[in-house]
DNA sequence: GCCATGGCTATGTCCGGACAAGCGAACTAC
DNA sequence: GTAGTTCGCTTGTCCGGACATAGCCATGGC
């Protein structure tokens, strides 16, 4: 009602309001729409520009930064793809109203537990090569019977088990060493080899304990156990990876975040 | 070999082959990229596009259908985005190399059944409203103790019990009658109500049925059931649903595809 | 036979402009 | 007072161009 600005204000771009510092270095080889995405991304995670604020409109922002619209515009839909902003046509861009995280990435088990602050362990059961089954050699593309890469793990946190992990690979793929697996995660090795992982299809169920399960994993024949399949693909398209693993229900849980897509 | 094509030739687009037949409708409303971008996808899940087929480089494909770059560009990038092709610089876009489907989406039960050709029969257990314990207020982000919205629901295909669903809701968001319930999914009732869904956080975890579980979906008390429990935003960051849903494990499991950020 | 180098190609980044369309608020007519 | 209309705002779409840069191949020197 102050009769100067019957429009929405920003609360934070610009407007009476402090403005956000935003800057960009032009001799940087980082890409300026990603400078200014990782600015207002950070800006987000500080609380400086809280939920549900506008962004003032892009062509003043290009203006006040000295960039183009269509490269601001860069900046702000790399945002609305991780789901920290909405664009609303004739109203501005807003900061999502919500405790929003991180989209669900392809994630490791082993980068889990590292940045949940557990230490995790590995010891490596087995480490060998074997003849495919029917499901191994459909999951991974080779012929049946054919010779492929067997890592078997149990990985444990605070000395408690919490998940076995069997991994088939395509033979010569990436050398394991057993030392190697023990300091790190699969993919990380995989990543260190070259290899650029591009997607996974996963499939998350649950069943019973068997007792060989059981008795790895500190748990009762029959308990309740995660279930987690998956088949990697690089950047190529290759199978690089066919995961079968299964999680103590009472220490594990998978937990994401979904967009939808418009 | 050739001595005319000392580069990877596109195997579709242009060239010796049969060009894709791709053609824009400046008359209509639908946008000139998302038409593309359509045809595109049509013609890889049609295997007109093989996996690995270069797509021609951006310039040719703009001049052939008399489009800008940027406007041909931002085509192929919701086709990247959604993972069915790969762009490398100096080399081209081309389609990716696997079964890639596509993507998780925020999905429901009802849907998911009904497009696995199963016929959901869903029996609405309670539709009322109850004071919140503090671990729905704190999903809602209401007081403890105000009243709620609760739905349970019993899901069923072919005859078989599936799962228990629990949904909270803040009051008053959406009108719930049982027989609505019973034909159709939560999500499309919020849907029609005017609510645009945004993103959820799901948590997806397995765990011992509990004796009244069990005696509704016809298990055994301990028997392993696969539990999600998922908070639902809109599109300003409102939470609309908290559901504590468990299926049986015998009967169900998430299956998606993840994409790895770049 | 091997390696360095240069040139070609295709995508990556960026610009400045233009018009269309959805949205909300204020205004006007009843 | 209420309902319809107008108007200004902002994002959505699209264009044509420019230069940078990564990848690959062929050439030429060793």
């Amino acid at each position: 009602m102050s009769g100067q600005a019957n429009y929405a204000r920003p609360v934070t771009a610009h407007g009476t309001d402090r403005p956000l510092p935003l800057s960009v270095d032009r001799t940087s080889p980082v890409p300026l729409y990603f400078q200014l995405a990782q600015q207002l991304e950070a800006a987000v995670e500080q609380g400086r520009l809280a939920p549900g604020a506008l962004l003032g409109n892009e062509i003043d922002l290009a203006s006040r930064l000295g960039l183009s619209r269509p490269t601001v515009r860069q900046a702000i839909q790399t945002l609305v793809d991780k789901g920290l902003m909405v664009r609303r046509r004739g109203v501005g861009t807003q900061v999502v109203h919500s405790q929003v995280r991180r989209p669900l990435e392809l994630s490791s088990l082993y980068d889990d537990l590292e940045t949940a602050g557990q230490r995790p362990a590995t010891a490596v059961l087995r480490n060998t090569t074997e003849p495919a089954t029917a499901e191994v050699a459909a999951a991974l593309g080779v012929a049946e019977g054919s010779e492929v890469h067997l890592v078997e793990r149990l990985r444990s946190a605070h000395g408690e088990p919490m998940a076995l992990l069997r991994n088939h690979l395509p033979p010569g793929l990436v050398p394991l060493r057993i030392d190697e697996l023990e300091a790190t995660g699969l993919y990380r090795l995989m990543r260190a080899a070259g290899i650029t992982l591009h997607s996974a299809r996963q499939t998350v169920g649950a069943r019973a304990a068997t007792v060989g399960e059981a008795r790895d994993l500190d748990e009762e024949p029959g308990a309740p156990l995660l279930t987690m399949e998956r088949v990697t693909y690089d950047d190529t398209g290759r199978v690089v990876e066919f995961g079968s693993h299964v999680y103590r229900a009472a220490r594990y849980a998978f937990e994401f975040q979904l967009l939808v897509r418009p």
